[in-house]
RNA sequence: GGGCGAUUGGCUCAGUUGGUUAGAGCGCCGCCUUCACACGGCGGAGGUCACUGGUUCGAGUCCAGUAUCGCCCA
């Protein structure tokens, strides 16, 4: 047999890429049963997002696991699919083609554009704009498509899905609508928190807080009907026309005399009453807080339980609108006690943003009498920004779904305890996730490249919409988009007519559909038979950030629908952090591109190197760990190379179990039982790093530097002694359940090596990532050694004359003549079933030994090495 | 401010239920090259396990507190 020189991944990966298609090893197996199956959702990765290192990492490590399991011989089910809805393939396709999206504008079947066109922006319909979004999404999945499959990742890839596709938008209409049907779906019309950019409603789940500096303005506000006043801290003084009330601690003795009153705001002359709640800390500015519809949560809170009026300053665009002030007691919503003074001021701010109105607003007051009570004071404090937005979140009223989760906490909590988390304690993220829920799940989101919420509403014969007069799709007509297709009983010409009907013009939040991802995959709506095959599902592999989205929706959605947990089990892998243990993120360039590391290193290096990170464990990134990782390969090609050629001219047949004998090959077959045994409970425990860590340990320390070694001399003996026999067979053992336990982590190496020798073993299959997992029921047939501690002695005894010929600065093929060593006498037993074994390996001639009663005895050597005749 | 996690030789990390002189790889130093592998082998140096207390016959491991870093949530 011909083996290359060096080993070169470049030139096994495609070759096994390509076999592994054409044999569908990866393919899930219908036929087989639900406990022979295992079954894992992962999550399908941001396409429109850029490729990184984090990637690599954390998708490997699924594939060691399902590898693993593949071995143990289940029926592997495990999808891979596209999430390619929402908001970051918006923005890349507005780049790209410098195009806005307008819901109300129709479709234009022949419309063409180009890239990188420069000037103002084309404004085009959804259904064009859905249309580009195809194209993008459609190379973006390819470019991740590649990756994988560079990677090794054993996707089952006739389970391809996209989020956008076909199949998930009527799985997650279906959802929708189920929800409706159980009432756990609502609309209503009150404050949600907004992106003025996006131009949409957001969840709880996509708000970040960002420390960000700011300032308390202190202003005067009146009290009505006497010359004094209050001072209030605000951090948001452009909101000032928007002020409903004033409220103070109910304890708070500064205030007593003022409760009851109406306070009278500055500028605008509004007056409003001076109300007390707990909630108003009075250790926070000067302790009066001032009521705005809206600033902040705490405001909706006042708003809402003080039934106050609601003044809206701020528009979707967060821009001012136009308001006008009218006299106290009018019917305009907007009092004042001098409307023509308060108009005044508000025409100087209306169609600022809100930042320039403060700018503004300040201004104004510092220039007017009596308004600016002190200096401003500069504070750093968190605020509201979506995940993916630049500017501030705003509370703005307006109609938007809802998915009832506030009242079900206790329930979320009992399914996440149903739930294995590993490691652990990311389950107390998920609980504390729940537990800190303060809003339902806001579920309409005002975009385009989107599922659209599947109803339509009646539109009155005053052309008034009804939206609580909803038309729901029959489900087996979904997916429909409700601004293209028309319900049951209507025409096209009734749309956005009196007596008509209107579609809703929204889309679904993109984690409406995420979370649906065990449903997509194991076709709950079109096929229950199969869904009930693989629902639950065994793991979902994911990393910790979005353990409060994709998790905890998964689990909401699994819940609402059928009262189930989605999985039994959830893996979170950690994070990879720049060298300097910092999150890697395109702001700030720290991120690495993953294809030029598998060419540099080869896709096995590169799975080593995720292999080495623990569950749940942040890494920093360190490219050493690669080149350990090259090296590994390279060592197992060498030794496997050699191994091999050891025993080629021999008959498998001839190389059984019952042919080790001699003490050092069953000592070191003693050795590999518990490896077997503990790498596979690693492995169950989810484990792959600690899996890696003893296998690795055993190949290099037990196979390669020792074993090898010391049974080399016996597999040259030129006739088929026992003992080589026993050797040959010994190492054709070890090897072969060695490739197998790396064939999780290195799957083209051990493939290679597979086919050299093993592929065609009756008991073993043609691919090795198909074969059988190694267990000790493999080693039953070899009996234990006669002598206790045979190996340790005798890699103890290795070291000793390893070191005297280093320490004596020879080769280790130096001939010694004699060597006097000392030992405990109660090792002396072992050391005399490995000596002939040592001998020849090291080239002693002699070895004599002194056995000494003191168990304290330090063993050591003394050599007289063969002088070389020169 | 609350919660979770981390802190082990120059670097990256292991250290099972507490149990002898705390391990590995990389890096470093010395030596060894016909006979699998120099992308190698052998040997070596290098750590008061962040800090302070406590429990225990015994603590890197358990408990309390402190510091630094990270994440999650207010």
């Amino acid at each position: 047999m011909e083996f290359p020189k060096n080993f070169e991944p470049g030139n096994i990966e495609s070759r096994w890429q390509a076999d592994w298609a054409d044999s569908r090893i990866y393919a899930w197996d219908p036929s087989r049963g639900r406990d022979e199956t295992f079954v894992v959702d992962t999550p399908p990765p941001t396409v429109s997002g850029s490729l990184h290192v984090g990637h690599l990492f954390s998708y490997s490590h699924q594939d060691f696991i399902v590898r693993y399991q593949r071995m143990r011989g289940k029926n592997i089910f495990f999808p891979i699919g596209w999430d390619d809805n929402g908001l970051p393939t918006e923005r890349r396709v507005q780049n790209m083609y410098n195009v806005k999206c307008d819901a109300h504008l129709h479709y234009k079947p022949d419309f063409k554009r180009e890239r990188g066109l420069k000037g103002a922006p084309e404004v085009i319909g959804r259904k064009n704009f859905i249309e580009l979004c195809d194209v993008v999404t459609k190379e973006d999945e390819a470019a991740f498509r590649h990756l994988w499959t560079r990677l090794g990742l054993s996707y089952d890839w006739e389970q391809e899905y996209a989020t956008i596709d076909t199949h998930c938008r009527r799985t997650s209409q279906a959802s929708f609508l189920d929800l409706l049907a159980k009432n756990e779906a609502y609309q209503d019309n009150r404050p949600v928190m907004w992106d003025i950019d996006f131009q949409t409603a957001i969840a709880q789940a996509e708000v970040v807080d960002k420390e960000l500096p700011s300032a308390y303005h202190h202003l005067r506000f009146g009290i009505e009907g006497t010359d004094g006043y209050l001072v209030i801290a605000t951090t948001r003084p452009e909101l000032l026309a928007a002020c409903v009330a004033v409220v103070v601690h109910p304890e708070d003795p500064r205030y007593q005399a003022y409760v009851g009153k109406n306070a009278v705001t500055p500028l605008f002359k509004a007056p409003v009453p001076i109300l007390t709640d707990e909630k108003a800390d009075p250790e926070k500015g000067t302790g009066v807080v001032m009521v705005c519809t809206f600033g902040d949560q705490t405001d909706v809170e006042w708003w809402r339980d003080f039934r106050l009026p609601l003044r809206q300053i701020l528009g979707g665009d967060g821009r001012l609108r136009p308001v006008t002030f009218g006299p106290k007691g009018g019917d305009t919503g907007w009092d004042s006690l001098d409307p023509d003074a308060a108009n005044a001021v508000y025409a100087q701010l209306q169609g600022l943003n809100t930042k320039k109105a403060q700018a503004a607003i300040v201004e104004i007051a510092g220039a007017a009498e009596g308004v600016i009570d002190s200096p401003k004071k500069d504070i750093v404090h968190a605020v509201k920004f979506f995940e993916k937005g630049d500017r501030p979140l705003e509370l703005i009223p307006a109609r938007q779904w809802y998915v009832k989760i506030i009242d079900k906490k206790d329930a979320l909590l009992g399914q996440g305890r149903k739930i294995q988390w590993h490691p652990e304690f990311m389950q107390k993220r998920y609980e504390h996730w729940v537990e800190g829920l303060n809003s339902d799940w806001c579920l309409s989101r005002q975009r385009f490249f989107g599922v659209p919420i599947p109803v339509w509403y009646k539109v009155d014969e005053q052309g008034l919409t009804h939206f609580d007069q909803m038309i729901v799709p029959a489900a087996d007509t979904l997916p429909i988009d409700p601004l293209d297709d028309v319900p049951p009983g209507y025409t096209e010409d009734q749309r956005d007519q009196p007596g008509g009907f209107t579609g809703d013009p929204d889309v679904l939040d993109t984690w409406a559909t995420s979370s649906l991802t065990p449903q997509i995959a194991s076709r709950w709506i079109e096929d229950p038979v199969r869904h009930k095959k693989l629902f639950p599902m065994d793991i979902r592999p994911q990393s910790h950030e979005i353990i409060r989205t994709w998790a905890f929706y998964t689990i909401v959605k699994a819940y609402l629908h059928e009262n189930e947990i989605p999985w039994r089990n959830v893996v979170i892998s950690g994070w990879i952090l720049d060298p300097d243990r910092k999150k890697m993120s395109k702001s700030q360039g720290n991120v690495i591109t993953p294809e030029p590391l598998i060419d540099q290193y080869g896709a096995d290096s590169v799975r080593y190197w995720a292999a080495r990170a623990r569950l749940g464990v942040d890494t920093a990134y360190d490219e050493q760990v690669f080149k350990v990782g090259r090296k590994l390969c390279t060592k197992l090609f060498n030794a496997s190379k050699f191994a091999l050629v050891r025993f080629a001219d021999i008959d498998p047949r001839d190389l059984g179990p019952e042919k080790i004998v001699t003490e050092v090959d069953l000592a070191v077959v003693a050795e590999l039982r518990p490896l077997l045994e503990r790498a596979t409970q690693a492995f169950d425990e989810f484990d792959y790093a600690q899996a890696l860590g003893m296998v690795e340990d055993f190949f290099w320390r037990v196979f390669c530097d020792n074993y090898l070694e010391i049974a080399k001399p016996r597999t040259y003996d030129e006739e088929l002694t026992s003992g080589r026999l026993s050797a040959c067979a010994t190492l054709r053992l070890l090897h072969r359940c060695l490739v197998r336990l790396l064939a999780p982590f290195v799957p083209y190496i051990t493939e290679e090596v597979w086919q050299w020798a093993y592929s065609g073993d009756p008991d073993m299959k043609h691919s090795v990532h198909a074969s059988p997992w190694p267990s000790t029921d493999e080693l039953a047939a070899i009996p234990e050694p006669k002598v206790a501690g045979v190996w340790a002695t005798a890699v103890e005894m290795v070291d000793l004359l390893r070191k005297a010929k280093a320490d004596a600065n020879k080769s280790m093929a130096a001939a010694v003549r004699s060597a006097d060593v000392t030992v405990k006498a109660e090792t002396v037993p072992a050391l005399e079933a490995a000596l002939d074994d040592i001998k020849r390996m090291l080239r002693v001639e002699t070895l004599n030994v002194t056995a000494v009663a003191d168990e304290n005895v330090v063993p050591s050597v003394q050599v007289i090495f063969e002088e070389v005749v020169e």
